[in-house]
DNA sequence: GCGAGATGTTAGTCATCATTAACGAAACCG
DNA sequence: CGGTTTCGTTAATGATGACTAACATCTCGC
């Protein structure tokens, strides 16, 4: 009815729209407050269509945060093992993250929001991932800092963490160029102080 | 039926009550994941008798928010009324932040995420004060820093309440004690990284 | 002792929503 | 062309959930 829609060069960008959209709402109104209808119509598609691609509203959010993590995860793994020495690891690794978390808000703001959202078998694998990506940046702290004990490098990542995934919170504060080093900045402190016990 | 429950000096601490259960559960399933009958049973009751507390489950949520963010914006107000100089003052906005964020990380987790759920006419008077308290800080911060822009401190400001409001995530690494001079020893760090810009 | 108010309870009601069913049409394959 | 796959559509269906109604009970002020 809708005219000659979907000139089927479309092929496999279906589901990947679906999921851009999907991780939009999700970020604004949370996976409860999203409908599958919601969904569809952000797409230009309506409702029950999502199940041709997907096989329900949890599966699409599994596939969603396995996607992150496994992209933030990989990209970790590519700055460690391309790297130089410890301290231009860890200046990679802030600027992945801070990339990351300017240019994909949404998905940063769904990654650490509805984990307890996804159905059992794939949450095991997300957390995993988590862990895994904590991991590397520990190690590399370990590495810069070996006398830092590692629950206190792990409590310090998480922080900044915080700290470079608050941008959903201050868009249009500052323009990204202005952004991005600000955040470097920052976290390189943040880290220099945490690391430097009292 | 239940025997004799609630002797009655309970008098204004159901509502409460309601308010910390309700706090606990939507930041752990999010606003729409938590159903009026898991905040009565949370309680003790039984689903539509917090109706006799509260008119809706919107109302309830509203006067969470509302709580959080006017208790927020007092203590700041406190703080910087009674203040000595402004190093003292943004030291003691630290702690006050820290404080709050390791005791109540529901309240911080729900602050941050729900306010989208709010109705409007509570919404407003909740972003204002949320507002207000972010200029709290930023006027404290142009006091050590005249130099610095206010786009630049404000932004700094969100930077640094995401690094204090991670807490929520790493519950557990370290006991509080050895958080809480962690996280103002990385703020502080932060900040003076931010207003020494290159 | 007793009406009133406060606080619960259980049984509807009415929407919303995820998911399924049944059906259509375009594209591709042979 | 004729058949199959792909991708949509619009109706059910069945749960769940917010909110309302009708009905206790308990404590108090008097």
């Amino acid at each position: 009815m809708t005219t000659a829609r979907t000139p089927t060069r479309n092929r496999g960008n279906r589901r990947t729209e679906i999921l851009d959209a999907a991780a939009r709402l999700f970020a604004a109104r949370g996976f409860h407050g999203v409908s599958i209808e919601d969904i569809g119509g952000a797409v230009g598609i309506s409702g029950p269509a999502l199940y041709r691609h997907f096989s329900g509203k949890e599966a699409l959010l599994a596939e969603m945060l396995l996607g992150i993590s496994s992209r933030l995860r990989e990209s970790a793994v590519a700055v460690v093992t391309a790297s130089g020495g410890p301290a231009e690891t860890l200046d990679a690794l802030l600027n992945t993250q801070i990339t990351f978390a300017l240019e994909q808000p949404a998905l940063i703001t769904v990654h650490d929001r509805e984990l307890g959202n996804v159905p059992e078998p794939a949450r095991r694998q997300i957390r995993r991932l988590q862990r895994l990506y904590v991991e590397e940046w520990v190690t590399v702290l370990a590495e810069l800092h070996p006398s830092c004990p590692a629950a206190r490098l792990r409590a310090a990542t998480h922080a900044v963490f915080g700290l470079l995934n608050s941008t959903p919170h201050s868009a249009g504060e500052l323009p990204p160029e202005a952004m991005r080093p600000l955040l470097h900045a920052m976290a390189r402190a943040a880290i220099e102080a945490a690391v430097n016990a009292r």
